[in-house]
RNA sequence: GCGGGAGUGGCGGAAUGGCAGACGCACCAGACUUAGGAUCUGGCGGGCAACCGUGGGGGUUCAAGUCCCUUCUCCCGCACCA
């Protein structure tokens, strides 16, 4: 008999089977030791894409092979469903965004069941319901009540596309991160977190993390773009103070002149009344007609005008020009930086430009040359023209010396400056989670009492393109009473950044169904932190980020136990079709659904676990997925046909069956160290196919003489290895060879050390490093017998061409080199 | 400009300093077949060969895809950050 491989009926068989009989559910009673695996949870679009296939074939494989070493799994899956799509497919064919986001979860849930993934899904949360955006409100009031949340006017981005506020992370080369519009400044009272008081513990903790890619912790140090530096107070000559920022203190003496950036406010002050005034308005109104992104270019001619003020160098007691430039942004430092043209690249292309003096005060050699400078002296050298200073190396001795005189004299401080800002959380639409502060007349920002959440999200509003807040067509939501006193008060009309829902979906996860608070801290000691965590580098800032500060709060407030949330992150690199991101407006997307329709999910994971290591790209290619079709139907033949025989005892373990003996266990070997050790997913299952060949040769070898034991073994040990990439297959075959019990509860088999030493190994022996010929040897030989036996062997001459052999080198079951005089 | 990663057959990709190209795809030949786009067997970097081959050039070593120096190309992230 050689029944079908019927994935058709096998894969809804088993998905069924291990719903109903709850194998992937977990609670914190276990004996067993704890591992959480995660993968990001997905925003419902409505359908599955390659990436989520691939992210959670990744996240499947590892949460199956720790559950088959023994551990207590948790596994949960659940939807990031706040956000624009919904609330623009509403406004596009007038379905409420909650009615849109909610089916696209029962499609989308549907097709990743019919994937066969290990999720628990008792656990299953979706941020945009009711139960859960309770907590991301009473999060918010956590961080509020503790002075980490603020309110504040301030110059924002502002997506004109997407008419909302976004936080500076989800500005992309001046344009909106999702839409793609170019975003505009706007000058709006919003709510910030203070993300800026956890910028040193974000940075200085990225050491705690050596699971994490280097990659993704240098991108979030050079987000946070930690500079120490100085700040140094100038004043202008009616005595007002104007601080600059400062790396380069040591060149201090050099100033020449001073830029504020248009924006700095202390600007129209200076030049109110003045000769200048219509000038540098003329000039801040160009500069603010500009992009963000050609604003920010450096291809940008650097531009400035003076204003006709001047400053007064507190070191120097030097008076120098005040000007504005379009270099110099107001949103980094103080706005306000010393032009220093000697030794900064900019500087001197600007002073070059409009006739500003150079002052040379850092030297390569201990005086100063003299000569005219064609180009800014960056590096660090000798301090000259100086002062007290001069003579002085500039960094680190320079440096240190004029900010300890800086401090001494009150002219200004020592600073560390970040580049990170506080992240803006509010957002102009409906599809989020309200905002809970309460505007009295009386008491002013009032927090919603907690008995109060959640504030829900009204239903009777209208979705109009008009750019305003469809809260605000409400004619309920806004209307309340003060909790404090009473009044007649209104409501924050805004929601919150969905950023701010998935920075602790993984704590609920632990709890998912608590009424009463976000988690219970006895179940997050118990699951936390997340021990692997496997999603696509596109979050390496945001989400990341995000997620880091969000724990450390929650333990600085004693809610969680642990300061970082993933203790190891892989991320996975992108599915890529004619070396292309899928995308619809290319044509180039590969439905999921279809693929498992095709040849179902077994075959769509292992495919995509086997055309690429994890973290690189991968490009699609319906010819392999047809070869991963075509093995797996190997295995079900093999298997099938090996079932039939009946172990005989008495069976002879001659070379071939003892050769597949030692395959079985090397491919144990081999692939719980590509799984656990290096996640190489593809190089597994190269092994599994290996022992797959040679089952089948030995059958073919072996005839009528087949040593069933031996073959059985195989078998068995073929699907135990196969079922964390293709759960289904495994699981029948594992019933047909009359297994007792689901593949996915077993252990995961052991190895014998004895059975991977061969007897006889083949070496090559090589002259001067190439190779010459062959001999079979013992596989224990020594390095010393080794090199005995080529000197002895009868070939020996027709290897060296009879010249004189100088060295001789012997690696044990490899080779031999003879070194020959030329 | 700064930071990170990668360059290996026709393709995806393998190789603790020790036989480069595992495994798979594509392709070629054969077998079985009424037929095969099923399955099985064999072949498959280049060259007639000696030999030559891991982006290029140097070096270390008995031995280099792997280590060191240098250079080119591509991808990703950040980018007038004072």
């Amino acid at each position: 008999m050689e029944l079908k491989y019927d994935f058709k009926n096998i894969e809804p068989k088993w998905q069924k089977k291990w719903a109903e009989s709850g194998i992937y559910e977990v609670d914190e009673t276990s004996d067993k030791e704890k591992y959480y695996l995660l993968e990001m949870f997905p925003y419902p679009s409505g359908k599955l894409h390659m990436g989520h296939v691939r992210n959670y074939s990744i996240g499947d494989v590892i949460a199956r092979y720790q559950a088959m070493q023994g551990f207590n799994v948790l596994h949960p899956m659940g939807w990031d469903s706040f956000g624009l799509p919904a609330e623009n497919a509403a406004i596009k064919n007038k379905v409420p965004p909650a009615d849109w986001t909610l089916s696209n979860i029962d499609n989308m849930r549907e097709q990743l069941q019919t994937m066969g993934i290990s999720y628990d899904w008792t656990r299953e949360v979706a941020t945009c319901k009711p139960d859960y955006y309770k907590w991301t409100q009473w999060l918010f009031l956590q961080f509020y009540k503790n002075g980490l949340a603020y309110k504040k006017k301030a110059y924002v981005n502002w997506c004109p596309s997407c008419n909302t506020v976004l936080a500076n992370e989800q500005v992309v080369e001046g344009a909106c991160e999702r839409c793609g519009a170019v975003v505009e400044k706007k000058d709006l009272e919003q709510w910030f977190l203070k993300i800026t008081d956890y910028a040193q513990r974000l940075l200085d903790d990225l050491e705690l993390l050596p699971g994490w890619p280097e990659k993704v912790k240098t991108m979030q140090q050079n987000w946070i773009g930690r500079s120490e530096g100085a700040e140094i107070n100038f004043t202008t000559e009616s005595g007002e103070v104007l601080p600059v920022f400062t790396t380069r203190h040591d060149t201090v003496f050099g100033v020449t002149y001073m830029v504020l950036a248009p924006e700095h406010p202390m600007v129209a002050k200076l030049v109110k009344g003045t000769p200048y005034e219509a000038e540098v308005q003329a000039f801040i109104k160009k500069v603010q007609q500009l992009s963000n992104i050609d604003r920010t270019s450096t291809e940008l001619e650097k531009e400035g005008v003076f204003i006709g003020a001047y400053a007064i160098n507190p070191l120097t007691e030097d008076k120098v020009p005040i000007w504005i430039t379009n270099y110099v942004l107001m949103d980094y430092g103080t706005g306000a930086v010393m032009g220093v043209p000697a030794h900064d690249q900019r500087d001197f292309d600007f002073v070059k430009k409009y006739g500003l003096p150079v002052k040379e005060v850092i030297s390569p050699s201990q005086k100063s040359s003299g000569e005219v400078l064609t180009a800014a002296f960056e590096e660090p050298g000798y301090m000259v023209n100086s002062g007290s200073f001069s003579g002085l190396f500039s960094s680190p001795e320079g440096k240190e010396k004029v900010a300890e005189f800086i401090e001494a004299k009150g002219f200004g401080k020592k600073v560390i400056n970040y580049r990170l800002r506080d992240w803006l959380i509010s957002r102009q639409r409906y599809w989020g989670a309200p905002i809970p502060i309460i505007y009295c007349p009386v008491c002013g920002q009032v927090p919603v009492p907690d008995a109060d959440l959640p504030v829900v999200l009204p239903t009777d509003v209208e979705f109009l393109p008009t750019g305003e807040s469809p809260l605000k067509t409400s004619p309920t939501f806004g209307k309340v009473k003060c909790p404090v006193c009473g009044a007649d008060a209104t409501r924050d009309m805004d929601t919150m950044d969905t950023f701010m829902c998935s920075s602790w979906y993984f704590l609920r996860f632990c709890d998912a169904h608590n009424a009463d608070a976000p988690w219970s801290k006895e179940k997050t000691d118990y699951w936390l932190g997340v021990d692997q965590y496997i999603g696509g580098v596109e979050h390496a800032i945001l989400h990341l980020m995000y997620a880091r500060f969000f724990t450390k709060v929650m333990h600085d407030l004693g809610l969680v136990h642990v300061s970082e949330p993933f203790t190891n992150l892989l991320t996975q690199g992108m599915v890529l079709k004619e070396g292309r991101k899928m995308s619809k407006s290319l044509g180039n997307v590969v439905s999921p659904e279809e693929i498992i329709k095709k040849y179902g999910a077994d075959t769509a994971r292992m495919f995509i676990l086997f055309a690429a290591p994890p973290e690189r790209d991968l490009e699609w290619s319906d010819d392999s997925v047809e070869g991963c079709y075509r093995f797996l139907n190997r295995v079900w033949r093999i298997v099938n046909s090996v079932c039939e025989l009946s172990p005989k005892t008495g069976d002879s373990m001659d070379a071939a069956a003892k050769e597949l003996h030692r395959i079985t266990h090397a491919t144990i070997k081999k692939v719980g160290d590509d799984i656990s050790l290096r996640f190489n997913f593809n190089t597994a299952i190269s092994s599994i196919m290996e022992l797959v060949n040679a089952m089948y040769d030995y059958k073919e070898k072996a005839g009528e003489v087949v040593n069933t034991g031996v073959l059985l073994t195989a078998a068995e040990n073929l699907i135990l290895l196969l079922a964390p990439f293709a759960p289904h297959i495994a699981e029948e075959l594992w019933q047909l060879l009359g297994k007792e019990g689901s593949v996915h509860t077993m252990s995961w088999p052991s190895f014998d050390e004895a059975a991977l030493v061969k007897d006889e190994v083949d070496i090559v022996v090589q002259v001067n490093g190439k190779n010459r010929g062959h001999v079979i040897v013992a596989s224990n030989l020594t390095a010393k017998d080794m090199e005995a036996l080529v000197l002895a062997h009868e070939n020996l001459a027709k290897w060296t061409g009879g010249a004189k052999i100088n060295k001789i080198f012997a690696i044990p079951g490899r080779l031999v080199n003879i070194v020959v005089a030329k």
